[in-house]
DNA sequence: AATCGACTAAAAAACGAAATTAGTCGGTAA
DNA sequence: TTACCGACTAATTTCGTTTTTTAGTCGATT
C-alpha cells in the first residue's frame, strides 16, 4: 500500500491551480509566474515537477480526458446490452463535453492551428475509437451483433466515433440547435437499429 | 430566350479566374490587382461587377456549392428508394468534397475564425439539412419510413447531417484513415437500417 | 455600359526598442 | 537526496513608428 508521495501531492496541487487558471484565462494569458503564485511557490520550483509549460497543459488535458472517460465508463457499465451501452455512450459524452465547453472553446479558439492540439485530439479520437471497438467486440462475442467481420470492427468504430463527434461538435457550436433532449430521443431510437 | 448578357459573361470570367487564384494562393494572398491582371482588366473595372473582394469570394463559394449540389441531386435522382438516396447522398458528398479539398483547406486554415466563414458554413448546413428533410418527407409520403413524426423531421435531418459532416471531415483531416471504399461499404450497410 | 489611370484611405508588413516571460543555474535548508 | 528559492538569461511578445501594399473611389474616355 503506497501512500501518495509528496511529489504526487505537489503535482496534483499544481495541476489543480493550472486547471483553474487555464479555464479562466486560456493558455496564452496564463503565465508560469501566475501559476507559481497561485501555488504559493517560486516559478523555478514548478520546473522541478514539469519540464515545460507545455507539459503542464498536456497534463491538465490528460486529467480532463481521464475524468471524462471515467464518467463514461461508469455510466456504460450500468447497462447490459451493446445497444444500450452505445446509446449511453453518446448521451454521456455529449453531456460531459458540453459541461467542459469552456475548455473546448480555448482549444478551438486559441489553439486551433497548433500542431500539438491535433496530437491531443487524435489521441482522444484513437482512445475513444479503441473503446468503441472493444464494446463492439464484446457485442459480437455475446452474439448481440451479427454481420460485422472482426477485421472490420476498427474502421466501423472509427466511423461511428466520427459521426458521434460530428453531432456533438455541431451541438456545441450551434447553441440554438440540438439540445440534450433531442439527442437523447434520437440516440435511443436510432442506435438500436444498428445492432442486429 | 435570353442570350447571356455581356455583363454575365464578364462576371463569369472574373469568377473563373478568381476561383483559380483562390485555389492556388488562398484568399489573403490573392490581391485584387492579381485578379485584375489575370482577367486582363484594370482593377477598377472589377468594381464595376462586384462591390468588394468579399463579394467575389462569396460568389466563388456559391459557385462551388451550387455545382456540388447539382452533382449530388443528379446522382440522387438516379435511384428510387429513400434508403438508396441517403446512401448515394453521403457517398457523393464525400467524393466531391474530397475533390475540392484544397478549397476546404483554405477555409479551415486561413478563415477558421472569420465570422463570414461561419455564415457560409451555416448556409451550407441549412441548405443540406433542408434537402435531407425533403428526402425524408418524401420517404414518409411514400410510406418507406415509419416511426418519424413530421414535426421531428427537421432535427432528425439536422442530426443526420451533423453525423455525415463529422464523417466527411474526419475523412479529410486524417489522410490515412477512412477511404472512399470503406465509407461506401459502411454507408451501404448502415443506412438501410435507419429506414424502416 | 464598360473600361481605364490616377488617387486615397485603410490595412498590413517591416523593424527596432522595450518589456514579458519561459526556462536555467547555483545555492540552501531539511 | 528532495523540495525549494532568487537571480539570471535567452527567447518571445508587445509596442510604437515608418513604409509599403492593397482595397476601394472617382472622374474621364470610349
Amino acid at each position: 500500500m503506497q501512500a501518495i508521495s509528496k511529489e504526487e501531492k505537489a503535482k496534483e496541487e499544481i495541476l489543480l491551480q493550472a486547471q483553474k487558471l487555464f479555464q479562466q484565462f486560456g493558455l496564452k494569458k496564463t503565465t508560469m509566474d501566475d501559476l507559481a503564485s497561485a501555488c504559493s511557490k517560486a516559478k523555478s520550483t514548478l520546473y522541478h515537477y514539469f519540464k515545460s509549460k507545455h507539459e503542464v497543459f498536456d497534463a491538465v488535458i490528460d486529467l480532463e480526458m481521464t475524468s471524462l472517460q471515467a464518467i463514461i465508463q461508469s455510466k456504460v457499465a450500468e447497462v447490459d446490452t451493446i445497444s444500450e451501452k452505445l446509446t449511453i455512450y453518446i448521451i454521456t459524452f455529449h453531456a460531459e463535453v458540453t459541461k467542459m465547453a469552456n475548455l473546448y472553446r480555448i482549444i478551438q479558439n486559441e489553439l486551433a492551428h497548433e500542431a500539438f492540439t491535433h496530437k491531443q485530439f487524435r489521441r482522444m479520437f484513437s482512445f475513444e475509437q479503441a473503446y468503441i471497438s472493444k464494446l463492439l467486440q464484446e457485442g459480437i462475442d455475446k452474439n448481440e451483433i451479427k454481420e460485422i467481420d472482426s477485421d472490420e470492427i476498427d474502421w466501423f468504430a472509427e466511423m461511428l466515433i466520427a459521426a458521434f463527434f460530428g453531432v456533438v461538435q455541431h451541438s456545441i457550436e450551434s447553441d440554438n440547435g440540438l439540445d440534450h433532449e433531442k439527442l437523447t430521443k434520437t440516440a435511443n431510437r436510432l442506435i438500436p437499429r444498428f445492432i442486429t
